[in-house]
DNA sequence: CTGTTAGCGCTTTCAC
DNA sequence: GTGAAAGCGCTAACAG
C-alpha cells in the first residue's frame, strides 16, 4: 500500500494565468499588499485556494535579497542554562548562514524592567525578529507591544509575558512542571511521612511561584502524609541556599523530600550532605554539569529539565516561520517537561 | 553586550573570481564532482576554506528544479505508535510541499525478512531517501546496503540495524530505556520487596530484548529486595497479554511491580484490575490514547516514550540533511527517552 | 579539464 | 491598479 503526500507543483504563473492576471498581482495578494482591487483580490485567492497552491520557501527566500536579522535579549550573569541556550544557537551558524540568517546575542539586565525595556525599544528596526527571555512587567510589557506594532516579530523564550503581544511563547507551562516535582517528590519518598521543603530563588519571580503553585498544589491533594514547610528564598546562590537550607534541617529532623525549584543547587547539596542521616529525595531543575553529576552520584533523584538546545532551535524556527508568514509546526515547537533520571540523561 | 554570528554573505562568484576558476568549476568541487585537476581543486577548497564560503541553500533547492522524493517504510496493520508516525508525517504536508519535497508512505509486512527487503528493492532508483521500521536480519541489511550502493539515503526508524550501512539511526537507545524503566519501577515500589513482572511482545525483537536486558541490569544491580520473574511473550496482543499475566498473577501473590514491554496495553490492564488487591508499580512504554488514560486513572505509574511526531520529523529532516550533503544537527535529531507521568502528559 | 549560459520561482522596482 | 522585466545564487547542460 502506498500514499502519495503533496503532489502539486504548480508556480505563481500557474495562478497568475488561471486568474487572468500578471505575477506581481498574484504576489500582492500572497502578502495581502494594497494596490489590488478587491475584486480582484477574491480572483487571485480563489485560483490559490482551488489549487491550493504553495509558494515555493526557497524561491522566495533567494528573491527577497537582504538577510534577516534576528536577536536573542539573554541575562547577563552567569546562569548555566542561559549560557546553554547561547551555547546552542553557537551551534547552528552553519545552519544559519546557510539560510543568510543573521543572530545576534544581546545580554543585558533582564531582572531591571527598565533596563529591559530600553533594551528592546534600542532593538526596533534593525531587527525582522527578537527572542528574549523577559521579566513581567508593565513596562516590559509595554516595549515588546511597541516592537510588535513596529513589525518586528517577538517570541517570549523561558520566561513568558502573557499579557504582551508577543506572536509565540517558547518554554513550559511552569505550573505543570511543578506539579511534576511535587508528583515525583511525593511518589519516591514513598510509604514515608514526614515533612518536604521547598528552595526557591525568589518567590517574585513568575516562574518559580507558578512551580511552586504547582508543587503545593500535588502536595496538598495527593500526599497527605507530607506536610511542606515555608519556602525558602535562596536568591538563585549558593552560599546562601546552603545557609538557609542547613538552618532548616537543623531544626527538622524529619526532612524527608526537598525540592529545588531554581539554581543555587551546588549549596543545596551541600547542605542535604552535610546533614547527613538518612537520604532526602531531591528533586530539582534542568541538567547542567553538575546536577548530571548530582543524579549520577544519587544526591539527586530527579530533574525537571526543558531542553535548552530544543529552546534555541525552536525560538529560531517560529522567528523565521513568522517573518516567512508559514505556519508553526505547534507540536515541534512546544516544550516539554522532561523528567530526567539517572538512567534516561541526554 | 552584544556577539554577532553569520556575518558572511558570499557567493560562489566571489570564490570563483578569488580561485581565479569559473563558477561551474567551484560547483565541482563543491560536490565533489569529477572532471576537475587535483590542483585546482586544492585553490578552489584553499579559497572556500579561506572565506568559510557557506553556498546559500535556498538558491541551491531552487536551481536543481526536480523535487525530492523520500519514502517512509512502515509496517502494516495497526501499531497506533507507528499509526501516529504516519499521522505526524500528514501534519507536514504543508511544510514539505513548500519545500518541494514528496514523502510516500508505503507499508508492508516489516517481521518477514523477505517481504521487507522486496520492498527496500523495489524502491531503488525512484528515491532520493528512504527511512525504514527495519528488522535486523541478513536479507534486509543487504537490501539496505543495495540502497545506500545505489545512492539513496537510508535512515533506520524506531528499529535499528546497526550491521547495515544505513546513513542514520532516528530512534531511542532501547538498552537505556529498559534501564529507565528498571529504575522507575524500583523506585516508585519503595521499601517494599516482592516479584516484579515483565510482559514482552517478544523476546526475539531486538527492541524488546533491549529493553528487558536493560531492566534486568538495574533490577539485579539497585533492587536487591524485587526478584524478576521469567519474561512473558504477549505478541503485542491484548487477548494473549492479558492471558499469561492473568495466570502469572494467580500463581504469585506477591507481585508489586511489572513492566508491559510492547503493546497489548489494554490486556496488560485488564489482568491487573480483575487481579485486584493492592497497587502493583505498572511502567510501559508509549503515549497512546489508552496509556494516557491509564496514566491519568493511576492505573499505569510511568510510561516511558519516544516521541512519534519527532522522529516523523527528525526522519525527515535527516534524510534532507543527508540529501543535500548539509551537516546533520545531532543534538536535534536525538530522539530522548521520555519520562511521562501523569503530571507531564504531552 | 574548464568555461558559458540558460533558467529555477519568486520579489521588487519601475512603467503604464 | 496592474504589468513587464531584471535579478537573487546556484545547477546543469552544453561547448570548447
Amino acid at each position: 500500500m502506498a500514499e502519495t503526500l503533496t503532489p502539486t507543483a504548480l508556480t505563481l504563473k500557474d495562478i497568475a494565468r488561471e486568474a487572468g492576471v500578471s505575477l506581481a498581482t498574484v504576489d500582492r495578494v500572497l502578502h495581502n499588499r494594497p494596490g489590488v482591487r478587491p475584486d480582484t483580490v477574491r480572483r487571485v485567492k480563489a485560483a490559490i485556494e482551488r489549487n491550493s497552491f504553495q509558494p515555493h520557501v526557497a524561491a522566495a527566500e533567494l528573491a527577497r535579497g537582504r538577510a534577516r536579522r534576528f536577536a536573542f535579549v539573554m541575562p547577563s550573569g552567569s546562569n548555566p542554562f542561559m549560557q546553554q541556550i547561547e551555547a546552542y544557537l553557537g551551534e547552528m551558524s552553519a545552519w544559519l548562514s546557510a539560510r543568510r540568517l543573521s543572530v545576534e546575542t544581546v545580554t543585558t539586565d533582564v531582572f531591571d524592567p527598565s533596563v529591559l525595556a530600553g533594551t528592546l525599544e534600542a532593538l526596533s528596526g534593525d531587527c525582522d525578529g527578537v527572542a528574549v527571555v523577559a521579566l513581567d512587567h508593565p513596562s516590559v510589557r509595554a516595549a515588546i507591544n511597541d516592537l510588535v506594532d513596529a513589525g518586528t516579530k517577538v517570541v517570549t523564550l523561558v520566561s513568558d509575558v502573557p499579557s504582551a503581544r508577543r506572536h509565540h511563547y517558547v518554554g513550559i507551562d511552569n505550573i505543570a512542571a511543578g506539579r511534576t516535582a511535587g508528583a515525583l517528590v511525593g511518589r519516591l519518598v514513598g510509604q514515608k511521612s514526614g515533612k518536604v521543603a521547598i528552595v526557591a530563588g525568589s518567590q517574585g519571580l513568575r516562574d518559580h511561584a507558578e512551580r511552586i503553585f504547582g508543587f503545593n498544589q500535588v502536595m496538598a491533594s495527593e500526599f497527605p502524609g507530607l506536610s511542606v514547610l515555608p519556602v525558602l528564598e535562596g536568591r538563585d546562590e549558593d552560599d546562601r541556599s546552603e545557609q538557609v537550607l542547613a538552618r532548616l534541617l537543623g531544626r527538622h529532623a524529619d526532612v524527608v523530600g526537598l525540592y529545588n525549584v531554581g539554581a543555587g543547587t551546588q549549596g543545596v547539596a551541600k547542605a542535604l550532605s552535610d546533614a547527613g542521616e538518612g537520604k532526602v529525595v531531591f528533586v530539582g531543575h534542568d541538567v547542567t554539569v553538575l546536577t548530571r553529576r548530582l543524579l549520577l552520584q544519587g544526591v539527586m533523584d530527579a530533574a525537571i529539565s526543558q531542553n535548552p538546545g530544543h529552546e534555541a532551535r525552536a525560538a529560531v524556527r517560529v522567528l523565521l516561520a513568522l517573518a516567512r508568514g508559514e505556519p508553526i509546526l505547534r507540536e515541534q515547537e512546544k516544550i516539554r517537561i522532561d523528567i530526567v533520571m539517572r538512567d534516561n540523561l541526554p
